[in-house]
DNA sequence: AAATGGTGCAACCGCGCGCAG
DNA sequence: TCTGCGCGCGGTTGCACCATT
C-alpha cells in the first residue's frame, strides 16, 4: 500500500498550536488533530463525502465527527482520497504540458492542474520544485532567468516532444474517444455511489503504478495529449494543444528559435553540468548539435 | 553494518478573494 | 460599506525513504 507510506509521519505537528487564529480559520485551534491521517480518518471522510457530498468543509468535518479542520479535510480529499486522483511518475507528456503551461502562467499550479487529469496542484508544484528547480540549480541559473526559460523552451521541451513521438511510434494507437467516454471526470467532483471499507480502501486510492484500468487509460490518454486529446480548454482562448505555438499539429516548429542567441549561455550550461540524470548523454549530444 | 546526505511528497501555514448578512 | 466566514492558492516544512559513503 504505497500511498499509505506517509500515514504515520509528521507526528511532530500533533497538538502544536499557534496564536495567529484569524479570519475564522480553525487551523491553529488546539482542539483539532493535526499531522498524518489515519486509515480510520480516511475512511470516515470518504464515507461522509460519499453520502453527503463535499463542500462546507468546516461543517463537514464536524458532522463527520472528525477532529480535523475543514481545511485539513479538504486538502486530504482533494490531494489524496478523491477516486480520480492520480499519483506516481509524471509522464513525458505531462512534463511537457507542465512546462508549456508554466511558461504561460507561471506558478498558477491549480490552473495548470486543471489541464492534467487526475493531477493535483500540490503534485505539480512538488514536481516543479523537486525536478525543474533542481535542474536550474544544477545548471547554476535562476529558475526564472531568461537563460533557464530559454533552455526549457528551446531545448528541453522540443526534446520531450521528440521522445514522446519516438515512444508513440512504437506504441499502439489508443482509442481516445473510448478513454474520453470512460474517464473524463477532471474538474468534476466525483462522489462514487459506494461506501468505503477497509477492504476496498486501497482500490479507491489508485496509484499510477497499479495496473488498474483507470490508471492505464489516463496514461494512454495523456500519451496523445499533444495530438488529439480533447482536453477541457477552460479559459484558453486558443488551442491548449499548442499554447505557445511551437507544436502546431503535433509537429515541431523551430522557425522562431534562434539558438545562436543563446549559444554562450548554453555552452556555459554544458560546461557547468553534464552529470545530471535529466540531461543525459543523449541530451548533451542533442544540445551540442543545436549549438554547432 | 552504520552513518550521512539527498530526495520526494504529504501536510501545514498565511494570505487574499468572494460572498452573505 | 463593513464584517466574518468559507474556501482556495502558493509557499514552506520536515519526516520517511533511499542511495551513497
Amino acid at each position: 500500500m504505497d500511498h499509505l507510506q506517509h500515514v504515520n509521519f509528521d507526528l511532530r505537528r500533533e497538538g502544536s498550536s499557534n496564536d495567529n487564529n484569524k479570519k475564522g480559520d480553525e487551523d491553529n485551534n488546539m482542539d483539532f488533530k493535526r499531522g498524518s491521517w489515519t486509515i480510520e480518518e480516511d475512511l470516515t471522510l470518504m464515507n461522509h463525502i460519499a453520502l453527503h457530498g463535499e463542500g462546507r468543509w468546516n461543517s463537514l468535518a464536524r458532522s463527520a465527527g472528525l477532529k480535523r479542520t475543514g481545511k485539513s479535510c479538504r486538502l486530504r480529499w482533494l490531494n489524496y482520497l478523491r477516486p480520480d486522483v492520480r499519483r506516481g511518475n509524471i509522464t513525458l507528456e505531462e512534463q511537457l504540458l507542465i512546462l508549456e503551461l508554466h511558461s504561460r502562467w507561471g506558478n498558477r499550479w491549480s490552473k495548470i492542474a486543471q489541464h492534467l487529469p487526475g493531477r493535483t496542484d500540490n503534485e505539480i508544484k512538488n514536481y516543479w520544485r523537486t525536478r525543474v528547480q533542481k535542474h536550474a540549480k544544477q545548471l547554476k541559473c535562476d529558475v526564472n532567468s531568461k537563460q533557464f526559460k530559454d533552455t526549457l523552451r528551446y531545448l528541453w521541451m522540443p526534446r520531450l516532444v521528440e521522445r514522446i513521438q519516438a515512444s508513440s511510434n512504437s506504441n499502439n494507437q489508443v482509442n481516445i474517444q473510448q478513454s474520453n467516454d470512460n474517464i473524463i471526470s477532471n474538474n468534476n467532483n466525483i462522489v462514487p455511489n459506494m461506501s468505503f471499507t477497509q477492504e476496498n480502501y486501497s482500490s479507491t486510492t489508485t496509484t499510477a503504478s497499479s495496473e488498474n484500468s483507470i490508471g492505464t487509460q489516463i496514461s494512454d490518454m495523456s500519451a496523445n495529449c499533444y495530438t488529439n486529446y480533447p482536453i477541457n480548454q477552460g479559459d484558453y482562448g486558443e488551442s491548449l494543444i499548442s499554447p505557445t505555438g511551437y507544436f502546431q499539429n503535433g509537429a515541431l516548429d523551430f522557425r522562431t528559435v534562434d539558438i545562436h542567441d543563446n549559444q554562450q549561455n548554453m555552452s556555459q550550461l554544458l560546461l557547468d553540468d553534464v552529470s545530471d540524470n535529466f540531461w543525459n548523454i543523449e541530451d548533451m549530444l542533442f544540445l551540442q548539435q543545436q549549438l554547432n
